[in-house]
DNA sequence: GCTATCAGGCTACCT
DNA sequence: ACAGGTAGCCTGATAGCG
């Protein structure tokens, strides 16, 4: 590798250091650069001044500003900490990036003189635990029975316990002597496996500093779960959980399920529930146990390489990669353009664009609006046509030259519902954005000159053609890895962090045009397929529009497409569409359809159809009749199996929840999430943390805890109301409604709010003709 | 005490 | 703390009814 294993800030003694592990060495460096903060006032505070020349991130002017350096981050956060308390937000700039991101921003190859050379070793790793027949999973209380793990030669070894052993002492021993201390503990779902062993050594009074390379105590906590010095862990359930491509794809996203979706074949008998217990001792317990392994080495394969070239391409630590958010992405990929210009962020979007961010908002308003979603018409179509723009954002962000040393926010005019459109002059490009979270025309000007930013942009594009090609021809992991990166970065990384409100590098005025330009583009789009295809259109959401049409086109689709195209941005545009097609679809709600595949396969989209909250019997019922609907078979016989619910076992009513925040964070503490977590730390002793997830059921007392329901409690009038919701909801029949979508609900709501002058007796609800 | 309606909170999903 | 957008289900407040 060009990058080293693992990057932290350390303080020492008042001074940061750098602790950076590679080729199983640690290097202690003291920081080359001091934590430091900028400001456009000088301050009096105990700090280093110094006066530095920078272009100024909100109007693109040059400008003085002090630059503050602090010995410690500690001291700069309390310094920064104690000026927003007095002088509120926004005195400060740049004061919350990452001491170990800052380090990279500015020296940019700062990491890569220490590269992990040597060939990583790993440790795949996964236990068993016993769990006693009245409760659902093991706690720390229970010994662990089994673990299987191996190293770089994938042969897999596995230490277990005797049938009729009750301690798991002498196991976990066993394991500490041969544990190879790898640089990579690779397993599925961090917050178990490794806590787990902690736990039981720390109750078998096992010392379990054997765990760390400097042999230093592991502890549980931190980003990624738990901290072995020296080490790294690679949980793959994170990039399972961030994979798009499974969503609809499959139910869960756990180990046995995501590899049996990606090919897995197993040899071994998957044990449920609590055979797992049963099976202590067993040879079936230990093949299950391996085979998990075998499992973890098929995912491995799948995911790792785009980590390790995300690593490599951003030029950061293996730590940082594996869990790299949009936000520590958005900070790289920018923060390299800001240096390379000379760029000083001088606040962030709320503070530089306060028209947009700090308006009188009800809660979950949005800052600014957004793309174009609605239905146009509900029920079963045959065929099901997507046409859709690919990589739209992005695209709009290249094609139209918008970049922080382009783009200028001129003013804003009064809002105008068809107000979009373009005035150009000899060097720059007007944009009118009619915003309807903002009531207003968003002037924005545009030199025509290439930017910075959509110059990257379209490199981030090329390059994911080019990878995207290459994978679509070799079918090469590299190949994919490299396409999602450059896909991640161009999207979130660009358009998401331009739009962010506390995003240190966000800059609004190009998230309104993108999302404006974008609306329009799905206009163009949409009037093309009705005009080719009066009423074909089905539902659109951002970029893709569903029709339906017995004979289309292709070729005719997409030459009408960029005729219409270049008429309505008056010049050439690297905007295209592809098209897919499905045999059938039924569609429900906006983001809410089925959908039949040529391979036969049904798949569903959106919570309506598919959320994981719902209960199994709902989830069976909702599979049957997708499929039954959409192969033209009657769903009289299912509707009445499902009727009599007195057939299904309790575990088939449950529920799932996840708790979403921490407990004080929440506004209502009688909503579910919070009261299911209670019952659970209450009856179990589990702490409630965010991502906890939970089963649950409704009785006739209310709802609990799945472990602590009985089933003839079952609150049965509660499920079958669920059930009569389903069946209707696939009772519709090619309705044709007026457009139901907020896009068009809300527009002329605004329009009305606006003309405030008369008032208007109330008007049918507007068709989408009438507002393109 | 029951039902209906509404707003706000929350999770889950889509692009 | 990447964005906005839709949907479904929940609770609590309020009003109307007998």
């Amino acid at each position: 590798m060009k990058i080293p294993l693992s990057v932290e800030a350390v303080e020492n003694k008042h001074k940061e250091y750098l602790s950076i592990w590679a080729n199983e060495k640690n290097t202690m460096l003291p920081s080359p650069i001091l934590p430091y903060f900028y400001s456009k006032d000088k301050l009096n505070i105990s700090a280093k001044e110094s006066r530095v020349e920078g272009i100024r991130l909100s109007n693109y002017q040059k400008a003085n500003f002090y630059k503050y350096e602090f010995q410690t981050r500690k001291q700069l956060v309390s310094t920064r900490d104690d000026l927003e308390r007095r002088f509120g937000k926004g005195k400060v700039f740049e004061a919350n990036i990452p001491f170990v991101l800052r380090n990279r921003i500015d020296n940019p190859d700062i990491y890569t003189e220490y590269p992990n050379t040597n060939q990583l070793k790993f440790n795949y790793l996964d236990i068993e635990q016993y769990c006693p027949p009245e409760r659902l999973f093991p706690i720390s209380e229970d010994r662990i029975t089994s673990i299987s793990f191996a190293g770089n030669n994938r042969k897999i070894r596995t230490l277990y316990l005797k049938k009729d052993s009750l301690g798991d002492k002498k196991l976990l021993e066993a394991y500490s002597k041969v544990y190879t201390k790898p640089d990579i503990e690779v397993l599925y779902n961090k917050s178990y496996d490794i806590p787990m062993i902690l736990q039981r050594c720390k109750l078998n009074g096992i010392e379990t500093s054997w765990m760390s390379k400097d042999g230093s105590r592991p502890y549980v906590g931190g980003k990624s779960g738990v901290h072995l010095e020296g080490e790294m862990v690679y949980d793959i359930l994170d990039s399972t959980r961030g994979d798009q491509s499974l969503t609809g794809n499959v139910p869960t996203k756990g180990l046995k399920v995501v590899s049996n979706y990606f090919g897995f074949k197993s040899k071994a008998k998957v044990l449920v529930g609590s055979e797992i217990a049963a099976a202590v001792g067993s040879p079936e317990l230990v093949a299950y146990n391996k085979e998990d392994v075998e499992r973890l080495f098929h995912l491995f394969d799948i995911y790792w390489a785009g980590i390790a070239y995300t690593a490599e391409d951003l030029r950061i630590p293996l730590n940082m990669a594996v869990d790299l958010n949009v936000t520590d992405l958005g900070l790289i990929v920018l923060g390299d353009l800001f240096r390379e210009h000379n760029i000083i962020a001088d606040g962030d979007n709320s503070s530089r664009f306060p028209e947009i961010f700090l308006r009188k908002k009800k809660p979950g308003e949005p800052n600014y609006q957004g793309a174009v979603v609605y239905i146009e018409q509900r029920g079963l179509f045959k065929p099901v046509l997507k046409a859709d723009y690919s990589s739209m954002y992005p695209s709009i962000v290249a094609a139209f030259s918008l970049s922080p040393d382009t783009t200028t926010l001129l003013r804003y005019d009064r809002y105008q519902k068809n107000g979009f459109r373009i005035e150009e002059d000899k060097d720059t490009f007007t944009y009118f954005i009619p915003d309807n979270a903002l009531r207003k025309n968003v002037v924005l000007q545009v030199v025509k000159k290439p930017g910075f930013l959509s110059e990257t942009v379209d490199r981030f594009l090329k390059e994911r053609a080019k990878y995207k090609a290459e994978y679509k021809k070799t079918g090469s992991k590299i190949a994919r890895a490299r396409s999602d990166i450059a896909k991640v970065k161009a999207n979130g990384g660009i358009y998401g962090v331009m739009g962010a409100a506390h995003h240190p590098f966000g800059f609004a005025p190009i998230a309104v045009a993108t999302t404006g330009i974008g609306r329009e583009c799905a206009k163009l789009l949409i009037n093309v397929l009705d005009t080719l295809y009066p009423k074909s259109v089905i539902e659109v959401d951002t970029d893709g529009v569903y029709f339906t049409a017995e004979e289309y086109n292709k070729e005719r689709i997409i030459h009408y497409f960029n005729d219409a195209l270049k008429k309505k941005f008056k010049k050439d545009l690297n905007l295209t569409i592809d098209i897919d097609d499905y045999p059938a679809g039924y569609f429900h709600k906006a983001k809410n359809y089925i959908l039949l595949t040529k391979e036969g396969n049904v798949i569903l989209h959106g919570a309506a159809m598919k959320a994981s909250s719902k209960d199994g019997i709902s989830k069976k019922l909702i599979q049957d009749l997708a499929r039954a609907k959409l192969e033209g078979k009657s769903t009289d016989s299912i509707v009445l199996r499902y009727k009599n619910l007195q057939d299904f076992q309790l575990s088939d009513f449950a529920m799932q929840v996840t708790l979403g925040r921490r407990i004080h964070e929440y506004k209502s503490i009688n909503c579910i999430p919070v009261n299911i977590a209670m019952q659970a730390q209450k009856a179990f002793n589990i702490k409630p943390q965010v991502g906890n997830v939970h089963h649950y059921v409704k009785t006739i007392y209310g709802y609990q805890l799945f472990q602590l329901a009985k089933k003839d409690d079952l609150d049965l009038k509660y499920y079958s109301k669920k059930i009569d919701k389903i069946v209707k909801m696939f009772e519709l029949e090619y309705e044709l409604t007026a457009p139901i979508g907020s896009f068009i609900g809300k527009e002329s709501e605004s329009w009305e709010q606006e003309e405030d002058t008369k008032i208007v007796e109330k008007k049918a609800p507007m068709r989408l003709d009438d507002f393109l």
